[in-house]
DNA sequence: GATTAACCGAGACGGTACGTCGCGTCTTCGG
DNA sequence: CCGAAGACGCGACGTACCGTCTCGGTTAATC
């Protein structure tokens, strides 16, 4: 039983099924996500989904990687200018926005959800979609590092974690309220440590 | 139609349904926990678990109660031997054993999932749950204030977050392994700051 | 895994079932009668028409068993006015009536399809809907033996094959017009026989 | 769109459909005979038989069609050795064997269930298929009054179907078994008729 | 002998119905 | 009146075929 041939595959369809996939995971609770609907909206056969897709986070896996590839094939940069805690601030700050809007919140926790439920998807969403953000942050670190701004014998994955990671908990566990304020108050623990100086 | 009387509410039900849905959730998938599932597993018709819980998350949240309350009562309290770096390894490490193990993982991140979901639950979580733990991190973060050890104008849930933040977010979308000595990395990195000192 | 309780079948649905059904298959070809279209308007989920029926078939049967016990439990009986030629034109002409009225063609037609394709229905129909009416013409034959009007020698069965075959075959198979002239053709031909006398 | 140019007609698909589909529907109950199985069978395009085919009922018509010439263009005819009795029985005999052998009475029954629920079909198969024999049958039966074997009166069409009608319709309708003695006691009645003498 | 239009095998497509599973409600019966 | 049992209306699941369509690759009549 061979799989199916992906040269044969209608992009249109292919195309109408993310974006439909994409819009109702903001409008309904991701728990009423069905695939019929997903169908439904795009104007699709249920099988043409069930042909290409093994599962409802492939479909929003694969709408994210549509998505995000607006800004096609380039590599993310984070910005540098020379203040790490300036700069770094202002992509938190981008963060929180996002987190905080409805139409990229819905999506992310749903796909974060899935995430936490699949160890394969897991990996594929940290190769695929946020290996290249990470690669960024660390280039920046990196940069900072050279500049005498950050440790020298930090590990940068640890240096990310530590940045990022409280406010995405806090965001992902609806553990309060996600502010401009908590990601400074976060960042300059991280940056500063816990201890007296 | 009145509400159920919870004064001739069936206490062995209760136990049997919170033990059959803990013991499920580590053996099946959490998206394939069915209702009816925990109700054959607990010999018991599934109009007694819809008149007393309103939905999975809360079952598995009252399991968690249950199941948390083998330390009867008690107020929960991490070490304190005047050695911060050491006592907060101890429990860290402790914590990395148990999200590691599948018999505590598979229930823990049921729930998280649910949290991630749904912000009221998450309240309650927060509130009844992760509540009385953070008091007692916080109780011994103050303590390490005290003693001189910790920053002073620090914010203790910020601490807190840096401190469990990176492990926690790392578990919960399996971003990499969880180790001690991720654990000890994150801790102090979190302890010390990234800047050069 | 234990069969469903019939005493807990709600005859209500029952009922619902088996009017949808028999109204449906008056309404549409029977090659687009439904499962679905019945449930749906017989106001049923599709769980309950599967739980108590094996088969579109099995359906249709007791669609014709609840409707022709209008009579109920009565006995059918033909008349026997003594002309037993007089008599069974009556019948006959009843008959073509009614495989010639489309509220009664389009039911039996389906049945009689079935039936051709499932010999355990076929018995089933043999024995509780057609039994009793061939016992009907079996007794007003026997009557016409003990009257000198039918020869005694002759199967009952055969007889009744004879006189009614030619007209349901002809009807089943669209061999020709179904008229009250062709049913006494046939009778008369039955009765005397082809040979010369 | 104009019509398919049956000059260019593949002869080879359309043998390997015809015999693809008899073959098939002598080996899983009609119900599950599909255009996709008859199309993966005969090693053929499904678009292949949608432009030659209207409906399987027509594949499986032309099937017979096929089959049925392997006396090629032959009309039919029954023997006549002067003996009408014999003659009949010896024919009917004949069908007996084949509609008892599940080679012929598969493809056979799937052909009735189709007429029975399909009028266009009918006609073509009454004009095309059941035509000839019906003659051939006339043809003897004539031959029959002629030699006085056979009343003058008796309307021919009628005959036929007073001596085939009883042996078909128990046939199609499982009314019993299909047996020589059966079918010689049918003729008996029919030649004789029912009226003692 | 090259061109070209239609047929061909293959199979993806938008659909409809299938038969199953689980939801949350309702009903029955026993303690 | 609670609880076990499970039938009910409902809706989504994932699959099977429907009849249409599009794709290269023959194939046979025309130039």
């Amino acid at each position: 039983m061979p799989n199916p041939d992906p040269s044969r595959r209608s992009e249109k369809s292919r195309r109408a099924v993310l974006t439909a996939a994409f819009e109702l995971v903001q409008e309904v609770p991701y728990a009423q996500l069905t695939i019929e609907g997903i169908a439904g909206r795009a104007g699709v056969g249920k099988q043409t989904i069930y042909r290409w897709w093994p599962s409802k986070a492939a479909i929003l896996f694969d709408a994210f990687l549509l998505l995000s590839r607006s800004d096609d094939g380039a590599t993310p940069e984070l910005p540098d200018t020379g203040d790490l805690r300036r700069d770094l601030a202002a992509v938190l700050h981008a963060t929180v926005a996002e987190l905080t809007d409805p139409r990229t919140d819905a999506p992310m926790r749903a796909l974060a959800v899935e995430i936490a439920q699949d160890p394969a998807l897991a990996r594929t969403y940290h190769e695929r979609l946020d290996g290249p953000l990470r690669d960024a942050k660390k280039r920046r670190l990196r940069s900072a590092q050279d500049a005498g701004h950050l440790a020298r014998d930090v590990d940068l994955d640890v240096a990310v974690d530590l940045i990022w990671g409280p406010l995405l908990n806090r965001w992902l566990q609806h553990g309060g309220p996600l502010t401009d304020d908590y990601a400074d108050a976060t960042l300059d623990a991280a940056l500063s440590g816990l201890r007296p100086r």
